[in-house]
RNA sequence: GUCCCCAUCGUCUAGUGGCCUAGGACAUCGCCCUUUCACGGCGAAAGCACGGGUUCGACUCCCGUUGGGGACGCCA
């Protein structure tokens, strides 16, 4: 078969230049221009601007290295995609962007969406984490398809997976204790070696097994990774991807407890789970190389891989639960809102490829595709995502905001809930006065203190700019008996009307009145218009706080 | 250290060899609107990491340098 012949020549020289680099010590010395000689990268990613490769070579390659049929082919199957987290922490923001691009390509092309928990490691697993991972799922409105899958309880199943390798000639027991390992570990990284098993067991004879069978040595079991040749695969972000089999080791795919490891789980379930792509962060790509080598010794078809970029903090290391926790509920405390999350975070590492970007969840079905997913890691920018999250709300109706920051308002001690139901009507004029001017949902109660209370302070500034001379008193005064005088209701209309009828015939600017009064009113220099607040707030409040600042500033002047 | 991945404004990104004098968004700055704050409108500043090569022509393809990230467990 012509493309067998063409692919196979390629991974040949590939391999030849690696081992050519190993056994020369000159070039060892340069190891980053030798290595780039394998830089080929036309023969790794079909590139999506220039691509000199003939489209048919591409196709071959993939059909190597994949043992599968072509993309094009394989997106008409019915996609099955997961979503495998691991309960060792609050739902963070990468785990939720791997979830959601997972959602999204899973929605794109009508498949499904399945959900399994990683709970195998008995230390670093929590009910109460699992319970915050499902909840967080839940918040983002990431619906799965199916019920959960526990690993935890399937661990008989992975036993049974592992001893058939085993049988079949393709893993091997190996009786070295972890001290031993920890011990050659080091000392390849101190001698700047490969740090990988040396394969002592493999050669164990069928005596020395059975001598330490029979006292009762805990042992381990291996796969049998090749010795020799390219791993190799294709990715759908990354393109072919390819590691020497040198640098792999026969890693342990069941602990002497039985126990088996997270690369060989993996691949069982996703296997058996009919995943037909598995999306996931680039972090995972050298997990990837180990498990095709599974996928290979039980001769399984192998799945579809896009390895997506990671997302890194502002210092560019990624966001990890391991170093401070980055959990998606905190930006719900934080009143960052899920549909503004979603966006968000399906906006790292990929683009529509038009100038949109506020784009509903259909919007985003519609247009995910892995093929636009980019390489490079992106940076989370908490500040962005506040601009998104003011859009959103801004956009949002004031009941469903309302519905929202009405526990917040609670929290915040500003109101109770029974008082939100009996004044529905009169808090929804409160949202609207203020939704254009918050970010989040916790910017609420601060803006809206003066609506539910009384104690407030005068702004500093404002006091100094609007309340720093005595004949702000007359003002006020004249202020508050031109509105005790309405009698026409208290409308915006006749509040505005009274305020600039009363500046004109004082012959000054409206503003010198508008100024002091928002003071007086709010405490505040900024905030939603003057006569909407104050029809908001209702004329007896509006009189009480003007005669609490007459009184307040006739003290200060005396 | 070894291996793998990546590289366009400060940040997220568009870019499929000529439509690029590089487009959009956030952030920043200015102006306008305006009773303030915000919103909105208009505008400015800001980028193809560097060096070679291929080509009539390179942000785009190739090689290298540099820089960044990740992985190197009987964790997941």
């Amino acid at each position: 078969m012509a493309a067998w012949n063409w692919s196979s020549k390629k991974d040949a020289y590939r391999l030849f230049i690696k081992r050519q680099r190993r056994n020369l010590p000159f070039l060892k010395r340069r190891p980053r221009s030798s290595r780039n000689l394998l830089r080929n990268r036309h023969l790794r990613r079909p590139n999506r601007r220039n691509p000199t490769r003939p489209k048919r070579k591409r196709m071959m390659t993939i059909n190597i290295s994949r043992r599968r049929p072509p993309r094009e082919e394989s997106m008409s199957d019915n996609v099955v995609t997961r979503i495998a987290p691991s309960p060792s922490g609050f739902l963070h923001v990468g785990t939720a962007r791997t979830a959601i691009f997972n959602y999204l390509f899973a929605r794109h092309n009508d498949g499904k969406l399945l959900f399994r928990m990683e709970d195998t490691d008995p230390e670093r697993s929590k009910e109460e984490w699992k319970e915050a991972i499902i909840n967080a799922m839940k918040w983002l409105k990431l619906d799965w398809d199916g019920e959960i899958i526990y690993q935890s309880q399937r661990i008989d199943i992975y036993k049974e997976y592992a001893l058939k390798l085993q049988e079949l000639g393709n893993a091997y027991y190996c009786y070295c204790t972890p001290d031993e390992l920890e011990a050659k570990r080091k000392k390849a990284l101190e001698a700047k070696e490969f740090v990988g098993y040396d394969r002592k067991c493999l050669h164990l004879s069928e005596e020395r097994r059975q001598e330490l069978d029979a006292k009762g040595v805990p042992k381990a079991l291996r796969i049998k990774t090749p010795h020799e040749g390219l791993a190799s695969f294709s990715d759908i972000v990354g393109g072919d991807l390819t590691r020497d089999y040198l640098e792999m080791d026969d890693w342990v795919i069941m602990r002497s407890d039985g126990r088996c490891t997270y690369n060989f789980c993996c691949v069982v379930d996703d296997h058996l789970m009919g995943i037909t792509h598995v999306i996931r962060g680039n972090d995972h790509i050298i997990n990837t190389f180990r498990q095709c080598t599974v996928y290979d010794r039980f001769g399984w078809d192998r799945p579809n891989f896009a390895h997506i970029p990671l997302i890194l903090g502002k210092d560019r290391s990624k966001i990890s639960k391991r170093h401070g926790a980055v959990s998606v509920m905190d930006y719900d405390t934080q009143g960052i809102l899920p549909e503004a999350m979603f966006n968000f975070l399906s906006l790292l590492g990929w683009a529509p490829g038009d100038d949109r970007e506020i784009m509903t969840r259909q919007e985003l079905i519609d247009a995910f595709t892995l093929e636009r997913v980019t390489g490079a890691n992106p940076i989370f920018d908490p500040v962005k995502l506040e601009w998104m999250n003011a859009e959103y709300i801004r956009n949002m109706d004031d009941n469903e905001i309302l519905d929202r920051v009405r526990w917040v308002m609670i929290d915040a001690g500003l109101t109770t809930r029974l008082s939100v139901e009996a004044h529905w009507h009169w808090m929804l004029q409160v949202v609207r006065l203020l939704k254009e001017r918050v970010k989040t949902l916790r910017d609420f109660p601060t803006q809206a203190r003066y609506f539910f209370t009384d104690e407030y302070e005068y702004d500093e500034k404002g006091e100094r700019k609007h309340f720093s001379d005595s004949a702000v008193i007359a003002l006020l005064i004249a202020l508050r008996d031109e509105f005790s005088g309405l009698s026409d209701g208290f409308g915006e209309d006749e509040i505005e009307k009274a305020l600039r009828s009363l500046a004109e015939r004082l012959e000054m600017k409206p503003a010198k009145l508008i100024h002091p009064t928002r003071l007086a009113l709010t405490g505040l220099t900024g905030g939603p218009g003057l006569f909407e607040l104050m029809h908001v707030l209702g004329k007896e409040k509006c009189i009480a706080r003007l005669d609490r600042a007459i009184e307040y500033l006739e003290e200060k002047f005396s």
